[in-house]
DNA sequence: TCAGACTATGAAAACGATTTCATGATTTCG
DNA sequence: CGAAATCATGAAATCGTTTTCATAGTCTGA
């Protein structure tokens, strides 16, 4: 492999002259120049990025933290982001913690050890306080997950009014009856403000607040077979129920579907996302913005890294967007 | 931030020997290896990773090259590679060619200027003899992807048999007309042996082929819709329709269903893939061991890499498995 | 015309690790 | 007991760039 000094020399220059062409510095002559672009061309030389990287210290290299890359949600955010991030010239490391706090934080020491100039993370397994440390070594950008504690930049929708769109939209058809179906209960904002967003709804309606109809740890659509048949097990059934993702809407209609229920007649579904298979069903979903949060949190870290910007917060709130179709 | 050096000084020994408790080089007295993990604790060190990728020529990552990660075939091959590669303790780069040889190009330059230590293709934009000379930089690996002129490992699947067994099922249901519908019809070995595999069965039991039933460039659920009324408008229609994709057979069971047409009984649908959708709508289908042939890739290019051995071919070929639902 | 600014170049330092080489000290073994 | 092998350590070279500093020539303007 042709390095710098071999380019040097063929071209009878000092490293420091193709250095200097290589980065379009100022105060080299056209002549010399043409010269190092022809013994660069020549040894087809490329300069090392490991050197070049120690040297300036910084890698143009940006983590992506996701749960899992299976998840659609997920999906496509590392695809606009992987995009935004290589027309920038940027490159894409892609970290899946598994839902784990250990996996987590190992790949925190990407950070550390200087294999990246920042992170963004999608969603967070551990405390604030765990992670807090590591803004010592480089910039975070949350995008989607919000925390409180979290000083930095942030990039996220308002799921209060995403609930309670979803919410309002089942009132609005006649119901009174609402169950509601979420992810994890655990302290995560995210989950807290949707339940937020579907209580308003209610409250606002004079609707009541009904405690067996919360249904909890559905993530899958395996989850939502469950979850009908929990429904359907009930003595004082709900007529629709609102959903945190289309994969537990799925299964939910499925299950249903299979037990010869009329939807939207016998059961109401709203699902959350929008992603492919809500067409496919005629689901009516929540459509979120993720493009947006895509590009806006990209966008964000890499003015972060490039004009060396301090660590604050600063909030980018976007809304969702009811899609209507068959299931409601 | 602190480095090899100021360890070295604060536990009052030379860079050397610290470099060797961080190596877990053999010859170093339990003592002073105390004395040095004691020291790397006190001024919470990292080694710099820049600075090691430098010295020791390899950067432990490695990139992975898809069309788009939100495919779903893919992404599913990427979480796999990923927790793998997270497992050996490599990183993964994600590089998205957006089907275009120029993107796949450019990615190129990732391995020639030694940010990665590997490359893994799991679809090819351009003509081998583009990508080849780009072997004297590092090992390359076949995923999915296969081509005769590349003399590299590659982990595929017979295709042939995929598209022979989905025929023949159809054929054993009792159609004698079977439409056939793929993606690119482009020098492509994969989509190649596909046909090869319609064909084949067609000609064991003795069926009409008809040009008219070979339809193209299906890639998505929008294009499966555009087939079913290619399809609908035929004078001789088929009866069956075998598709390359779970988005295009979701296309045409979605459009087929909105005219109200009943699935299997008016046209039976094969997809290939078995994702997620595909359960919803009971869609029979192919399913690929994606976990496995990722899997094996993986261990391939590690291995390759780590035993520096000569990239030569080495092919390693799986089978599919019918999976019957619904639609035929 | 001469001081200061600007242009053009190269030598050498710096980035932060690992590896090679050299040197003793200690152990092994015929 | 003495030679060879093994253990333990550090100084210095090395990986391949970019950056700093020094130097010298050329312009510019009062």
């Amino acid at each position: 492999m042709a390095t710098i000094q071999d380019v040097a020399k063929l071209a009878r220059l000092s490293r420091t002259t193709v250095s200097r062409v290589i980065n379009h510095h100022p105060y080299v002559t056209d002549e010399k120049k043409r010269l190092v672009l022809k013994a660069m061309e020549e040894l087809n030389y490329v300069p090392n990025s490991s050197a070049r990287r120690l040297r300036k210290q910084q890698t143009e290299t940006i983590a992506v933290y996701v749960p899992r890359i299976t998840n659609p949600f997920f999906s496509q955010m590392v695809e606009v982001m992987g995009n935004h991030a290589s027309e920038k010239g940027y490159q894409l490391i892609l970290c899946q913690t598994s839902y784990s706090r250990n996996k987590e934080i190992n790949y925190l020491e990407l950070l550390k050890t200087k294999q990246v100039d920042g992170l963004i993370l999608t969603s967070i397994e551990n405390e604030w306080r765990e992670i807090k440390p590591y803004l010592n070594y480089g910039p975070i950008v949350l995008c989607n997950e919000y925390n409180d504690d979290a000083d930095i930049p942030t990039v996220y929708l308002n799921q209060v009014e995403g609930a309670y769109i979803g919410t309002r939209h089942l009132i609005e058809q006649g119901h009174t009856k609402i169950a509601y179906c979420s992810g994890d209960n655990s302290a995560s904002r995210l989950a807290f403000d949707r339940f937020k967003g579907y209580k308003q709804a209610l409250k606002e309606a004079g609707l009541e607040f009904n405690d067996k109809w919360i249904l909890t740890n559905a993530f899958s659509i395996k989850d939502g077979k469950r979850i009908f048949r929990a429904i359907a097990d009930m003595e004082d059934r709900p007529t629709a129920v609102f959903t945190g993702s289309d994969e537990v809407a799925s299964g939910i209609w499925l299950e249903a579907t299979n037990h010869y229920w009329s939807i939207p007649d016998d059961l109401a579904i709203i699902g959350f996302d929008d992603q492919p298979q809500a067409e496919l069903i005629g689901l009516t979903t929540i459509e979120q913005p993720i493009d947006e949060i895509a590009k806006r949190a990209m966008g964000q870290m890499i003015e972060t890294i490039e004009n060396k910007l301090p660590i604050k917060k600063k909030e980018i709130q976007l809304n969702f967007q009811l899609i209507k179709r068959r299931s409601t």
